[in-house]
DNA sequence: TCCTCATAACTTTTT
DNA sequence: GTTATGAGGA
């Protein structure tokens, strides 16, 4: 055999056609569980080893940094030592070194700061105090997105206040130029302007496109489908002539338009390369029978698709389990005394099974529950570590020592841990370098100086005020200074000390041990990579860390089960999957039970996580949930009536219309046994009243109107309104539960 | 200037 | 049930 055909060796047809078709447009359509990622591994393997290809030359690029690292783990057990050459990595993160490398075309300096989401919030504010606009008024959060929204499609702030289609776009176009102006003038980029920058850059340098498109001879985009125009511009400025470009996605599990994805993508590649070859994946490895005709029953609910025809050679398996449960405490527990029991009679660890939820608020429930059982688990994303404010604290001022221009670090900073730099002190300064037309850090450091020659202050400041800004300008200066000569675990103590940050975490009272073990876990971090040593070492840590998101350190354990969110599970498979909350303004989300493409997004967003499943499915739901403090009554998720009947389990009831359960002035039937309630017997402690529940079809009993028969029940505010069907001479009658002498009958 | 307390407002998903 | 903001007092 030739070398290297072996990476061909366990393809089913169409994979290898996938594999060995290298030249020219690919779109490869993969539904779940089709060897996605396998194939694009053994075609890189296949390019290096059987075609000679250089690894130096390929460049596959994914949506999130887990992805990128399975990847290259993959790669690197398949193409061995070589596979370090190969560029494998996320947008953002390709980006990022692109820009920092080659951005001075654009007038970009390399040491500029990446704002996440919250930094770019907090700088928008400040530009629609420039734009003289009253945050009250509109909403930062929705300039926000509509700003990123332009990115996204790569139009700038003279674009947006052009093609404004009402008012509000007029206005935030306003506060996008100064925004704009903002960001260049503190030398920071946020992650939209990693993209557009890029896409900037290559279009506007004809040297650094033709070097880029002679190196990339090969390039794989992978989610496909959750692109946006920007992503997508950018990988057809990559691919050269020889237009070898592969992109792999899957239409049916597009869950990100809301982050500006755009599945429109998947058609503009077939119109933009007409000779594109077009593989479809259909055969399901990972899910039994049972799973995947659940699945396929789901999207088929959807309107517009790409035509797919899955299937499996997999058994049938065990039917789905529905389980209804009276409110998010019992549904948790029901959880986790399930997983139990699958461990002690079915062979399964802990580590086989993952529960997933629509938001993140649902794993407090479940967290509970584990600690209630004893069961371990691990929580994927949650508070985001990079989020926590001891982290981001030190993280600001690493980003300040490396681009002292950054404000919106430095006023961060600056009074953290307080030093007498309070909001007054740092108006007059702003106000001060504005005049005097000079950046706030250098501002700074003239009141320092001032200060270490005898004069007098420079600024119209109190003398208080000022020695304590020359302080903390002599630590940042000191700092900076050390920052190209210390390897960053050395520069991140230093910056601790120095700082009195470490004081001021360890000796605060809100968790200070927990915040300081953050502290550490971050430095462990940079130690982990402290091969790279200066000068770059803090730049590519930056880099990295503002990059990188919490699925990053998902790490397997077999004896802890894993609690996600239904969209950080995708990519992901347990042989095990519950997914709780399957109600109405849950799954589907309220906010987009409006518009039919959200729904049909929320739709995708349930196929992911049936498709994680291996071989059990598990779809819980509650009567009663709380929100927001309060708690109400629910309905069955549409998304559950489409599941056919028969591929659930006879003991788990399905509901097909609105039910609830609430407490009810009938006493006559007594233990909770009587409603017909499942029979795991963990009520929580409290509800001693006993309780009704009612759904379409049940047999009632009123006291004046005799037997009835219920048709509707819908939740009104704190009570439900019943439509009752009584006899013939009674008729309809609309009664609410509360008041109403109603009594449930068995059968 | 800083801290405490109260109130409001909000929660989808993430590079 | 949370976290961000504001007023008021030390």
């Amino acid at each position: 055999m030739t070398p290297g055909l072996e990476v061909l060796q366990g393809l089913n047809p169409p994979q290898r056609e996938a594999v060995e078709t290298i030249q020219g447009p690919l779109l490869i359509i993969a539904g779940p569980g089709s060897g996605k990622t396998r194939v694009i591994t053994h075609r890189i393997a296949y390019l290096v080893r059987v075609c000679g290809v250089s690894p130096y030359r390929i460049a596959a690029v994914t949506f999130t940094n887990k992805a990128a690292r399975e990847m290259r783990d993959r790669l690197q057990r398949l193409v061995g030592g070589s596979s370090n050459s190969l560029t494998v990595g996320t947008f953002h993160a390709f980006c990022a070194l692109m820009l920092r490398r080659d951005g001075a075309p654009i007038g970009l300096d390399p040491h500029y700061s990446i704002y996440d989401s919250d930094d770019q919030l907090a700088l928008i504010k400040r530009s629609m105090e420039l734009a003289d606009l009253d945050p009250k008024r509109h909403h930062p959060r929705s300039v926000q997105s509509v700003i990123s929204k332009a990115k996204s499609v790569l139009m700038d702030s003279g674009a947006l206040a052009q093609q404004r289609e009402n008012y509000f776009e007029e206005v935030c176009a306003r506060v996008y130029h100064h925004y704009e102006e903002l960001l260049s003038r503190n030398n920071a980029v946020d992650f939209d302007d990693l993209l557009m920058k890029a896409v900037q850059l290559l279009q506007e340098s004809q040297d650094v496109r033709e070097r880029y498109q002679q190196r990339y001879q090969y390039l794989m985009v992978d989610e496909f489908q959750d692109t946006n125009v920007a992503q997508y511009r950018l990988a057809r400025l990559l691919t050269g002539e020889d237009r070898n470009i592969c992109v792999v996605g899957d239409p049916d599990q597009s869950i990100y338009s809301w982050r500006n994805a755009d599945i429109r993508n998947i058609l503009s590649f077939q119109q933009d390369y007409p000779q594109a070859k077009t593989i479809t994946l259909e055969q399901n490895y990972r899910s039994t029978g049972t799973i995947l005709e659940a699945a396929k029953s789901l999207i088929t609910a959807n309107g517009m698709r790409l035509h797919k025809d899955l299937f499996t050679e997999n058994e049938p398996g065990v039917p789905i389990t529905v389980h209804e449960a009276y409110d998010e405490q019992e549904e948790a527990e029901f959880v986790i005394s399930q997983i139990s029991q699958l461990v002690r009679e079915n062979g399964h660890k802990p580590g086989d099974c993952a529960i997933m939820y629509r938001v993140n608020a649902q794993s407090r429930a479940l967290e509970e529950a584990c600690l209630h059982q004893g069961m371990q688990y691990r929580l994927v994303g949650g508070i985001r570590f990079y989020h926590r404010r001891e982290v981001k604290d030190l993280m600001a001022y690493l980003h300040l020592l490396h681009n002292p221009q950054d404000e919106v670090n430095l006023t961060r900073v600056v009074n953290v841990p307080p030093r007498g730099i309070g909001a007054k002190s740092m108006q007059e300064l702003v106000r001060w370098s504005q005049r005097e037309n000079i950046s706030l850090y250098t501002a700074m450091g003239r009141i320092a100086q001032a200060r270490q020659q005898g004069e007098q202050c420079p600024a119209p400041l109190p003398s208080r005020a000022a020695s304590s800004i020359a302080n903390f300008c002599d630590i940042v200066q000191r700092l900076v200074q050390q920052s190209t000569q210390l390897p960053v675990v050395e520069l991140i103590d230093q910056v601790l000390e120095d700082s009195g940050l470490r004081h001021h975490i360890q000796s605060g009272d809100d968790q200070p041990e927990e915040r300081w073990e953050n502290i550490l876990e971050l430095r462990e971090t940079a130690r982990e990579f402290n091969a790279e040593q200066p000068p770059d070492g803090l730049a590519t840590l930056l880099e990295r860390l503002s990059l990188v998101a919490d699925v990053d350190s998902y790490e397997d354990s077999e004896n802890s089960i894993t609690l996600i969110t239904l969209h950080q599970a995708k990519g992901l498979e347990f042989p095990v999957v519950f997914i709780v909350g399957m109600e109405e303004g849950l799954l589907p989300h309220s906010r987009s039970m409006d518009s039919e493409t959200e729904l049909e997004e929320e739709r995708r967003l349930c196929y992911v996580g049936f498709t994680r499943a291996e071989r059990r499915l598990y779809l819980l739901r509650a009567f009663r949930r709380g929100f927001m403090g309060s708690s109400g009554p629910t309905m069955a998720s549409r998304f559950l009536r489409e599941v056919p009947e028969h591929l659930i389990a006879a003991a788990s009831r399905k509901v097909p219309a609105p039910a609830v359960r609430i407490p009810a002035v009938s006493t006559s039937y007594g233990a909770s046994g009587a409603s017909g309630w499942p029979s795991n017997k963990t009520p929580p402690a409290p509800p001693a009243a006993p309780r009704i529940s009612l759904q379409t079809g049940d047999l009632v009993r009123h006291s004046t109107f005799g037997e009835g028969v219920v048709m509707e029940c819908t939740p009104s505010s704190d009570d439900h309104e019943v439509t009752v069907q009584f006899s013939e001479v009674v008729g309809v009658k609309k009664l609410l539960l509360s008041f109403a002498p109603l009594e449930k009958l068995e059968g």
